[in-house]
RNA sequence: CGCGGGGUGGAGCAGUCCGGUAGCUCGCGAGGCUCAUAACCUCGAGGUCCUAGGUUCAAAUCCUAGCCCCGCAA
């Protein structure tokens, strides 16, 4: 068949990696426009492969411009893959092939749709995920699923190594949902709307902690947050402005600290950060100061006099110990 | 010219505004204490304060130019 690769980000690589080791004929890339022409920037690993294999790449602003369909329905392929694109494609796009589009998405649908399914499993604390591959319609991520696969989440997997394992196992998956599409009997099935859920963008504030929340929690919402925006807080001193801190590895202590309110470090010494949380408390294995790389605890705590009594917590409203009183 | 932070013994930082003896927490070395220790005590080594120029009696600190590192830019 003849197939339109349609993908921007990492995860779309080993898909995109995986046709050309098909029968299949890669018509076009077809990927994000380049935000910065300089020089010495990295254009990607998705143009490094289209330029190896010698594909033409087509990086519309707007896909859905009329122009860009007029290009598209050139090329005339037979179906369009998708994966990690960044653009919403409508129904006009999706009629340039005569198959139409699939996607492959990072969740198993109707869970988690939208553009950072990893992530949001992750900040959930799910143990199991997986990767759907489904036909395009036009309401994003909810078109019938053509095939599915799952892989439980480890107890201390970051977002980053899921996403490289999910893209993975869904190169695999998109593989054989092409083959099944072009001997013709696909029985793809319909998404159960009362399962659906939403795994939005992810936006900066994201990534503040609430140190109200479970210690268990706090540690998922940390290795949700790779690799961006990551989990921040700060931290108020007796003297000068808090000092925004992002948070490096964290492990999840199940004692909570008596008398102290969430977000007061109960420990600071040696190799030891120790921050209250709503339910346990938190152990910080590394910090990263604004403006500075990764320091591991001790080197951070070499530098900054952190004290026990100390409050992490947002940048305003430093949220004066609200209960000395024991609970 | 995208925005911002920074360069001070091996690590992380303070000192810079307001020029005047190189400081803190560690690490390293020697010794001591201890049944013992990542604990504690004593002593010690180790620094072109990024570079070049300028101002000054005197520059880590002020001025000018440059180099390099990092974070955020989704």
């Amino acid at each position: 068949m003849r197939l339109v690769m349609m993908g921007t980000g990492p995860f779309a690589v080993p898909t995109f990696r995986k046709l050309y080791e098909t029968d299949h004929t890669v018509v076009a890339l077809v990927t994000g426009p380049l935000k910065d022409h300089r020089p010495g920037v990295a254009v990607g690993p998705m143009r490094d492969l289209a330029h190896e294999h010698l594909t033409p790449i087509f990086d519309p602003e707007d896909i859905n411009s009329p122009e860009s369909q007029v290009s598209l329905a050139a090329m005339e392929a037979d179906l369009l893959v998708v994966c990690d694109y960044g653009q919403i494609l409508s129904a006009a796009v999706l009629g340039t092939a005569r198959l139409g589009g699939i996607n492959l998405h990072a969740s198993l649908l109707p869970k988690y749709r939208g553009a950072a399914p990893i992530n949001w499993a992750i900040y959930h604390g799910e143990t199991e995920t997986g990767v759907s591959v489904i036909h395009m319609t036009p309401a994003v991520d909810a078109g019938p699923i053509i095939a599915q696969a799952s892989t439980p989440i480890r107890p201390d997997e970051t977002a980053v190594e899921l996403e490289a394992r999910l893209a993975e196992i869904g190169a695999w998956l998109m593989v054989r949902a092409i083959d099944t599409l072009q001997e013709g009997h696909v029985e793809a099935i319909p998404q159960d709307p009362a399962q659906a859920s939403k795994a939005p963008r992810l936006k900066k504030s994201d990534g503040l902690i609430d140190w109200n929340r479970p210690a268990a929690a706090i540690r998922n919402h940390v290795r949700a947050m790779e690799p961006w925006p990551k989990t921040f807080t700060f931290w108020h001193r007796e003297s000068g402005p808090p000092v925004r801190l992002i948070l490096g590895p964290v492990s999840a202590l199940p004692r909570t600290p008596k008398g102290v309110g969430p977000g007061t470090v109960v420990e600071a010494a040696r190799d030891r950060l120790v921050v209250a949380a709503g339910e346990g408390a938190v152990l910080i294995q590394g910090v990263q100061p604004a403006g500075k790389r990764l320091l591991s605890t001790r080197e951070f705590l070499n530098g900054h006099r952190v004290r026990p009594g100390d409050r992490f917590g947002p940048e305003q409203a430093p949220a004066m110990p609200l209960s000395i009183a024991s609970r």
